[in-house]
DNA sequence: AAATCGGGGAG
DNA sequence: CTCCCAGATTT
C-alpha cells in the first residue's frame, strides 16, 4: 500500500465510485488486460452513461459494442443484469458482497470488486494478480488453477486485508501483481518486499505460482457458404452450445477434414432452398485461420452467386436473412467473420 | 472438478 | 510456438 500510490496508473473507473461505472469496467476486464479493455470502456460508459441506458439497448446493439473482445457471454450476461437492476432493483445496485453475488455474470471476484470499490465493503479480491502475488511472497505451492485451492487463497487474503481502507488494498495488491510482480519477468530487483518474499528468498520465483496446464486445443474445420444476389448477402445468428453465441455468420458446414466435397457444397445450398446461378458455382475459395485459446479454427469461405433470392419461408426456416453490406457492418460478427467482410469478399 | 467460452500481446 | 490476462457458468 506504500508502494501503490507511487506507481499506480491513472485509470478511469479509479476516478468513480458509481457502481454502474465499477461493474462495467470489472465485467469488461475479466480475463482481459487493461490495455485491451481500456478503449471498450470508454465507449460503453460513453454510449450508456447510466444503467438504464444499457438496459434499453437492443442486444444485437450491446454485442457489435462487445464486437472483439470475445467471451460474449460476459455482454449477454451484462445486458441481462443490467435490465434486472433496473427492473427488480430500481435502476440502483445492490450494495454488498452477497447481493452482488446473485447478479447474472458477477462471481467471486467481481462481487468482491464491486464491494469494496463502490461501497468500502471489506472484501478481498481474488484474481490471477493476487493468486500470484500471495504465492509467491509466502511461498504456497497449490495449483491455482484448482478451484479447491481458492479457500488457501481467499483465507490468506482475508487476514491482510486492512479495515481502515480495503478498496486501496485490493487495488494495491492487484496492481502490484500486475506492473511489479508480473508472470514471466517479476522485477524482482528493485521489489520493496524483496526481503520478506519467500519465492525470491528461496529462488523459486520461476517456480511459483504453480499452475497446471490447460489441454490442448483442437482444429475444427469451417466451411462458410456466403450466399449472395445482387447487392445482398444472407447471414444468421448463432444458437448456443458452441463459440459465439448470438453472433452473425454464414450457412456453416463443418467437416472433420480440411476439404468439403463438392457434392456437399451444392447439397447445403440446396438445403437453405438456393438455386447456384450457372457458371457462378465456383468462386474463388478464400481461406483464413482463426486461433482461440481452446480451438483453432481453419475457415474456408464458399462465395455461391443464387440464381434468385431466397424466398420467405426458407429465410425463416434455415435462420437467415438479408443484409446489405452496409447493414452488415452494423452486425455484431466474430473477429475471424468481420476479418472476412473487411478484406476478403466482393 | 473439469470443460467451455475469445482475442490480443509479450517473449 | 507458450503463457496469461482485474473469471463466470455449465456440465
Amino acid at each position: 500500500m506504500e508502494w501503490y500510490p507511487r506507481h499506480r496508473r491513472d485509470l478511469p473507473w479509479r476516478h468513480t465510485r458509481d457502481p454502474y461505472a465499477i461493474w462495467l469496467s470489472e465485467v469488461i476486464l475479466q480475463q482481459t488486460r487493461v490495455k485491451q479493455g481500456l478503449p471498450y470502456y470508454l465507449d460503453f460508459i460513453s454510449t450508456y452513461p447510466a444503467v438504464h441506458d444499457l438496459a434499453a439497448a437492443p442486444e444485437d446493439e450491446v454485442l457489435r459494442h462487445w464486437q472483439g473482445l470475445g467471451y460474449y457471454s460476459r455482454a449477454r450476461n451484462m445486458h441481462h443484469t443490467a435490465q434486472q437492476v433496473v427492473r427488480d432493483y430500481a435502476g440502483q445496485f445492490p450494495a454488498t458482497y452477497a447481493e452482488l453475488l446473485k447478479l447474472r455474470g458477477v462471481g467471486q471476484y467481481t462481487a468482491a470488486a464491486i464491494a469494496s470499490f463502490a461501497f468500502g465493503e471489506k472484501v478481498a479480491v481474488l484474481d490471477g494478480n493476487v493468486y500470484r502475488v500471495l504465492a509467491r511472497v509466502f511461498g504456497i505451492a497449490a495449483d491455482i488453477a484448482a478451484p479447491s485451492s481458492r479457500k488457501e487463497f481467499q483465507a490468506l487474503a482475508d487476514t491482510l486485508i486492512p479495515a481502515a481502507a480495503p478498496d486501496e488494498f485490493n487495488q494495491a495488491i492487484m496492481e502490484f501483481g500486475a506492473i511489479q510482480c508480473t508472470p514471466l519477468k517479476p522485477d524482482c530487483l528493485f521489489c520493496p518486499l524483496q526481503h520478506q518474499c519467500f519465492a525470491f528468498q528461496h529462488g523459486m520465483v520461476h517456480e511459483l505460482p504453480v499452475k497446471s496446464k490447460a489441454k490442448a486445443s483442437r482444429t475444427r474445420y469451417f466451411h462458410y457458404l456466403v450466399l449472395r444476389h445482387g447487392e445482398t448477402v444472407y447471414m444468421k445468428k448463432r444458437g448456443p452450445k458452441d463459440i459465439w453465441q448470438g453472433l452473425y455468420d454464414f450457412v456453416l458446414t463443418e467437416t472433420n477434414a480440411a476439404e468439403l466435397p463438392a457434392t456437399d457444397l451444392v447439397d447445403a445450398v440446396t438445403a437453405v432452398g438456393g438455386q447456384v446461378a450457372t457458371g457462378r458455382a465456383e468462386e474463388p475459395v478464400q481461406s483464413l485461420r482463426h486461433v482461440l485459446s481452446h480451438q483453432k479454427v481453419e475457415a474456408r469461405f464458399h462465395t455461391i452467386w443464387l440464381r434468385q433470392p431466397l424466398a420467405g419461408p426458407d429465410l425463416r426456416a434455415t435462420g437467415l436473412a438479408a443484409f446489405t453490406a452496409e447493414q452488415t457492418h452494423a452486425l455484431p460478427k466474430p473477429v475471424l467473420i468481420a476479418n472476412f467482410l473487411d478484406k476478403g469478399w466482393k
